[in-house]
DNA sequence: GGGATCGTGTCAGTTCGCTGGCACGGCGGC
DNA sequence: GCCGCCGTGCCAGCGAACTGACACGATCCC
């Protein structure tokens, strides 16, 4: 199912298309676009050599709606960068399907068990076509080790994303479900609308579909919410808050 | 309840007690101590300049069972390192109380806070007189601005960190109780027991103390666990893995 | 336009965990 | 040695979520 994947050359000449520059200029467009992703940069700033160092890196690859990143127990050889598009991460199969994350643009992935030498703990389906960015270890190694606004601004970027992690703990504990379908409701929320099945909704929350489906007609029956096919508009984000505890 | 927050010069004295050799020497140890806690070293090795640089900046604090480090709501102004005794990190409290995490020696806190320049979102209570080292943010900047090593370790404990917290959430969804306590207990462990009551056990998993007891009780006439005042000896950690899905 | 696929809506029976309350027994302080 | 505190053990009634199944509607591919 995957499509490509190329040298970020060629990425840049379709980018080209619409945006006009030569490639180079397009390669660091693309890993400063990459740096605003990774941490923010109050602490340190990349200067123009880093983004030409991550620039050389980077590849891109591309993979349609349903096919698969990479799988549970696969080595992670490297970091994942999505570009466009969505990623679901998930665990099990069946009803057993645990959804642990789903990630869209800017979303950085894989680092982590690189940096552990550990397999990758979850699958990463495309829930669209997707474009994805590549840095392979030994690159995004040699930026660590070589280069401090780097490291620096992936301690931030991972720190965010422990930070979020402990959120969702302390969101799942001891929340009625009610509580939890209102706050995820706001978390996945995109331009006001959820655009995911009930049954990721679900599996995210490690509950049953008829469980999320009861609660979700009540909202709308209370006005909070539309419920649509394949994805969920939300009318009413103040009073949702206000039921997310 | 704070019985002291002195120089780390003050603690190396007491140390000097047991170990031997000079303030300056036990400086380092110290820090030393704080260098293994921190990621692991394949990737960057301390410097003895690093070191010294850390031993600099710590300071140590005591405090007794039962008190308060930080609360909920608190700016994290810096790094706590436990040094010995044990941490409950929670939030909320009556039955709506929830334990994030208990950390004990090595364990580091407050970093990704003090990093994204959040509040502290849980409080942590001494479940036993506790020494902490506390690293203040100035010097905690510094030492991950200027010193690539100690970056590049941050970087490794804190993504260890996110895999474990990723791994609780893969845990906790869709598993039954009784897998979830089976988990618990194995991860929770010290020495073969958990030091934990039930209400503290129940807490963490965001359950109410009689389901839990009802589901001990249950292994513990298996032959899993024995239930003691205050703690649960394992005695078939073979089968609890097993039974932990 | 027709069929396959996927997603939603719903149900009845069952299981499971919660509520809150009380009795008992370690444990520590006085 | 006594008392108070804290932790454990347990129960009955209730409510909530699960199981698994089925009907229907939307969408997509040919």
């Amino acid at each position: 199912m995957e499509l490509s994947k190329q040298p970020a050359e060629t990425l840049q000449r379709s980018i080209s298309l619409l945006g006009g520059g030569g490639p180079a200029e397009l390669a660091i467009r693309q890993a400063a676009w990459v740096a605003r992703c990774v941490g923010h940069g109050d602490a340190a700033p990349f200067t123009p050599d880093d983004l030409s160092a991550l620039a050389a890196s980077l590849r891109t690859t591309t993979f349609e709606r349903g096919s698969v990143v990479f799988r549970a127990g696969d080595e992670a050889d490297g970091v994942w960068i999505v570009r466009s598009g969505r990623l679901e991460l998930s665990v099990g199969a069946g009803s057993k399907r645990a959804v642990v994350h789903v990630i869209g643009p800017g979303a950085v992935d894989g680092d982590i068990q690189y940096l552990l030498g550990m397999p990758l703990p979850y699958t990463a389906h495309a829930l669209a076509d997707t474009t994805v960015l590549f840095l392979d270890g030994e690159s995004f190694e040699g930026l660590l080790g070589n280069r401090l606004a780097i490291a620096r601004r992936w301690l931030t970027s991972v720190a965010m994303r422990l930070a979020e992690s402990q959120e969702r703990i302390i969101g799942m504990l001891g929340r009625s479900l009610t509580e939890q379908i209102a706050r995820i409701l706001l978390e996945e929320a995109v331009d006001g609308a959820v655009p995911l099945p009930q049954r990721t909704l679900a599996a995210m929350l490690g509950v049953q579909r008829p469980s999320l489906n009861k609660t979700l007609k009540e909202f709308e029956r209370n006005g909070l919410i539309k419920v649509r096919y394949g994805a969920i508009d939300l009318l009413d984000v103040d009073r949702l808050t206000e039921m997310s505890g």
